[in-house]
Order: C-alpha cells, then sequence, then structure tokens
DNA sequence: GTAATTTCTAAACCTAACTTTAGCTCAAGC
DNA sequence: GCTTGAGCTAAAGTTAGGTTTAGAAATTAC
C-alpha cells in the first residue's frame, strides 16, 4: 500500500489523549516525523497513535525524550511498524525497564535495612554516607543509583 | 544536650554532594530548618545530613520536594532525629515507595504482553487504547498509571 | 459560498528544581 | 589586623517539557 491520506494533528490528539501542542512539540524533538499535506498541514500515520501511546509509557517510567527518541529510532519511519517492529524495540527497552524497577528496588531495600531499622552504626549506610550516594557522575541532580554504594574514607560521629 | 554550635552550610555540601545553593533552596522549600548565628549566617544539626540524603533518595524515586516536605513533616525539627523517629517516617514513605514500584512493574508486565508479543488484536492494548493511559486524573503530564485500563468504545482498525 | 473549525508558525510564557551573578558581610588563618 | 575564603540576599538565568497567544491560512460544515 502506498502512503495514504493520513490522519491529522487534531485526531491523533483526540486517540491519544496528549494535546495538539504537545504533539507538535515532540515532533520538534524529533520523536515524529509527519510529512505535509498540500495546505502545508501536518498528516500522520495511524501507527503514529501507537507511536504517542510509547512515549506516554516510557514517560513515566522516567525516561527522559532523548533517551525515548533513541528507543524508536529503530521504528521504521516510512511504514506501518509490524509487530516483529515493535517486539524489536521492545527488547532494548524492557531491559531498560528492568533496570530501573530493579535499581528502585535495590534502593528500597537498602533504605529498609537502613531507616527502617535505625542502623546508626551500620558502615555502608546510604543516609549516613551520602557521598557514595552523590559521587558526581555527569552533571546536574544526577546522583548515582545503579551503582553499588562501597569504599568510605573518613570516620564520623553522630549524623 | 542543648542546641549545639551546628554546622555550617558548606560542610552539609562537602558532606552531601549537594551544591550550597541546592541546600539553601531546599529551605526555602521548607524542607529544612536551620537557625542563624550571630552574624547572620544558618547553622545547621549534623542529623540534616540524614534529613538531605533522605530528600536525594526520595528525589530518585521521583517524589517531588513538596511531596518529600510531607515525609518529613513528621520528623523532630528540633532535636537530633532517633532512630524510632526515622522508622516512624520510613513507614509511610515505604509505603509509597511500594506502591510506585508496583505501578512501575505492572506497566512493564502489561507492555510485556503487549508490545513483546505484538498483540495487534488485543482489545484491552495499553498502546492500542492510549486514552486509557490519558485519562485526565489531575492536570499537567501527569496520566494515571495505577489505574487498570479497562472499557473500550469505538473499535479501531489498523494503528 | 460563507461561516465555523482546525491548523499553521513564531514567540512568549509556565513550573520545577536549581545555578549563576553581583555586591556585600562574616569568619578564619597567619 | 588584614587578607581571603565562606556565607548572605535578591534577582536573573537555565533546562525539560510543555502551554498560551496572536494572526494568518487551510478545511469542514451547512
Amino acid at each position: 500500500m502506498a502512503k495514504s491520506a493520513g490522519v491529522a494533528i487534531g485526531y491523533l490528539a483526540e486517540r491519544t489523549g496528549l494535546a495538539v501542542s504537545a504533539i507538535r512539540y515532540y515532533e520538534a524533538q524529533g520523536l515524529l516525523e509527519p510529512w505535509r499535506n498540500a495546505g502545508g498541514q501536518r498528516r500522520f500515520h495511524r501507527a503514529d497513535i501507537r507511536r504517542l501511546s510509547f512515549i506516554m509509557i516510557a514517560q513515566q517510567f522516567g525516561f527522559s525524550l532523548p533517551e525515548i527518541r533513541g528507543f524508536l529510532k529503530d521504528l521504521p519511519g516510512g511504514r506501518t511498524p509490524t509487530p516483529e517492529d515493535w517486539a524489536r524495540i521492545s527488547t532494548g527497552f524492557r531491559s531498560h525497564l528492568d533496570q530501573r524497577i530493579e535499581t528502585l528496588r535495590k534502593l528500597r531495600d537498602n533504605l529498609d535495612g537502613c531507616i527502617g531499622c535505625g542502623c546508626l552504626s551500620l558502615p555502608k549506610c546510604a543516609l549516613y554516607n551520602p557521598q557514595d550516594l552523590a559521587a558526581e557522575k555527569g552533571k546536574g541532580p544526577r546522583y548515582l543509583m545503579g551503582d553499588r554504594p562501597q569504599s568510605q574514607s573518613e570516620p564520623q560521629k553522630e549524623a
């Protein structure tokens, strides 16, 4: 099948619950690549509903738009993605998900053995040794999580 | 023990890895309540290292500063929190954590049965029925997650 | 064929969570 | 006792992820 007439941006908005402005914003961020009709209006594939849903879900998981763009770049732009296409990208995405969930789980368990029991003497307590948490990986408020705390330089008194 | 001399903001910054400006910002947001010395400089409890670490960790989990303020409001401000104090607030926090992790886990499993298998005919697929995901609960990009998708109005063709 | 919707672009605005800057005061080291 | 680093305030700037606005053009509905 050749490229159909495509759907308008308002239709996608209605179907996904996103604002029209958000969809245009995603295009600007390189997450979607609509074409234009004769009058200059954006036309999308129906399959972009799925693409947008994927974006919404990935955002729930805390992925940034650039990260999501990375996940999506393996989807074919020119044709409707097949189930196989989705399965392929889902593999990569899935491992990121697992990692994120695992990180949170670890952090929680860590916290459990830490705050919950009032382990005021534990030498590796995350609340005692925030530097382990705050090791400057990259910049901004980008504290690690996937990295296990370890090492310990100076001893410390009440904190 | 009476209120000691307290520690300076730079010390907390060094110990936690946070920027001095961030700590001042947290104070402005009501997450910390330092007192002032004779010269007008902030003085903190050593225990605020723990408080700041807690803030950092809670942020990892995606909690906003106002939410975190809510968790912390049960900690005593005037004295060094005891292990019991921490254990008490950890109870409330812990249940929020569990909830957040559980939500992500569900979303992942949902996605698994959805993208992974290319379930293009499943009537409850999250990728097919984004409205279920985007039901406007509150405002902003605040799509639900804890709520199970259900119902389905119109049938749809390729998406 | 005309009126009401949509859509278009560009630019401004918004919130959260901070950082940077400027000009000034405090405190600590020698 | 002075110099230098640390801290202070207020205001402006920054980034992510969008929304709002304004004025014009395209589409749809009647």
